[in-house]
DNA sequence: TCTGTTAAGTGTAAAATAAACACTTATATT
DNA sequence: AATATAAGTGTTTATTTTACACTTAACAGA
């Protein structure tokens, strides 16, 4: 349809500033981090911040996302998913504006360090957030929260690890989300009777000297598993 | 804040036109139903559509999905949830418009009776639906994906049912969700085993001539078991 | 009042899953 | 060669889930 076309309707209704924010989920070190960032525009510049963007007139909500993610971290086709919209008519003094967050899950190691220093990134321990602007500590936790629940049902945590990973990589991941400890044991017997995960020859020895061997996430054979339903809890 | 200090920031982004849909589910007669309204505004003037308004400058989201709700049923309180957003830039030949839909779970028989004639809605059931205006469609069966899923962690269900219900109804209730058959001992021993009900000494004979006992949701020990997290699959 | 019909209500055994738990192994370091 | 460290492995018990069939209450109609 012509954009002529497109405004004679819905007169009288007010227009809004939409936004999107990501939560930009990593895990290194045995535990989960964000990505924030020093926000750059007043009210508030000089905070730590969630990234975020206007959504344009001409890209959707995904789309507005999808650009920040590579904007920010020079990903693309990264594990996105929204999270909920954030309306309070005050959330944000520098205007009326509705954000509808997402969150992010990236593999820390493969985003490029350049464009972190010139978006004035750092990625801090989930568990040692600075303050944060705005409702941005609130879409933390919701984002959390989601992720845990999230987790129980699809193993949407590889995207948090490299394409390679061991298996104690792997427990240290779960471990952190779900913020308990669990038996090496039964995890293992767990994980690996969905039989998505490949055995490789290699070991990564940087854990231990023994070494751990790696495996790889199997596509294919998840999506089998999804479409007669799992159940992922631990 | 002011409304003055709210002007000068944010100045070069675009304002678009945001609104608020509602999944409105009901169920009767051992079938899940949704509440549909004719349009009455251009364009699709007359034909099916959910109900849906435009959020306010000077409302949030929920509050806008809360009044749609009180205006086109009459009811306050009633369980609602944010489902997402939908926002493709050609979804609505009317405008620009970015829709966030929700999904809500009343009892079909406390509505005003009035309030639905005025508004020309009517409830279908849900496997036969007319034609829905835009992206409604879609939007029913992500409503629907996600009351399943719900369903499996929490007991939202009971918000469908009247206050006092039998067992065989919550059955039927939670098969039409899931549209598979339970069995019936099972599923008793499955829902009572939680302590979530308080059986009456009334029965429902309308079912039957022996007729079922009525129980009674009890909230208090839902909350107790929610902090504890559940497990509702069937 | 007796009989038939209908849906409600009930228990148990087998199978599958989850939880608890401790020793052995590989290998780099000294 | 000895040692320290994390990786790897199996079994038993408890719990949960599944499958499955007969009895009961109460009204309707003869």
């Amino acid at each position: 349809m012509s954009s002529a076309t497109l405004k004679n309707y819905y007169e009288g209704a007010e227009k809004i500033l939409v936004a999107v924010d990501c939560i930009i989920f990593g895990f290194d070190q045995g535990s989960l981090k964000l990505l924030l960032f020093k926000r750059k525009i007043d009210p508030f510049a000089g905070e730590w911040s969630l990234i975020g963007s206007f959504v344009k007139s001409g890209e959707s909500i995904p789309d507005a996302a999808q650009r920040v993610l590579e904007e920010s971290t020079g990903l693309k086709n990264v594990y996105l998913e929204e999270l909920g919209s954030y309306s309070d008519v005050g959330r944000d003094p520098g205007s009326r504006v509705i954000s509808i967050a997402h969150y992010a899950l990236i593999r820390l190691n493969e985003h490029e360090q350049q464009i972190l220093e010139t978006h004035q990134a750092y990625w801090f321990p989930f568990d040692y957030l600075p303050n944060l602007i705005l409702d941005h500590r609130k879409m933390t936790q919701h984002a959390l929260a989601k992720l845990r629940k999230k987790t129980q049902y699809q193993p949407i945590g590889f995207e948090l690890l490299s394409e390679k990973f061991t298996l104690p990589q792997l427990q240290m991941l779960y471990q952190a989300i779900h913020q308990k400890a669990l038996d090496r044991r039964n995890f293992r017997k767990k994980i690996l009777s969905m039989k998505i995960l490949e055995k490789l020859d290699e070991k990564d020895k940087s854990g231990s000297r023994k070494g751990a061997y790696l495996y790889r996430f199997d596509e294919k054979k998840y999506q089998n598993l999804k479409d007669k339903g799992m159940n992922f809890e631990l």
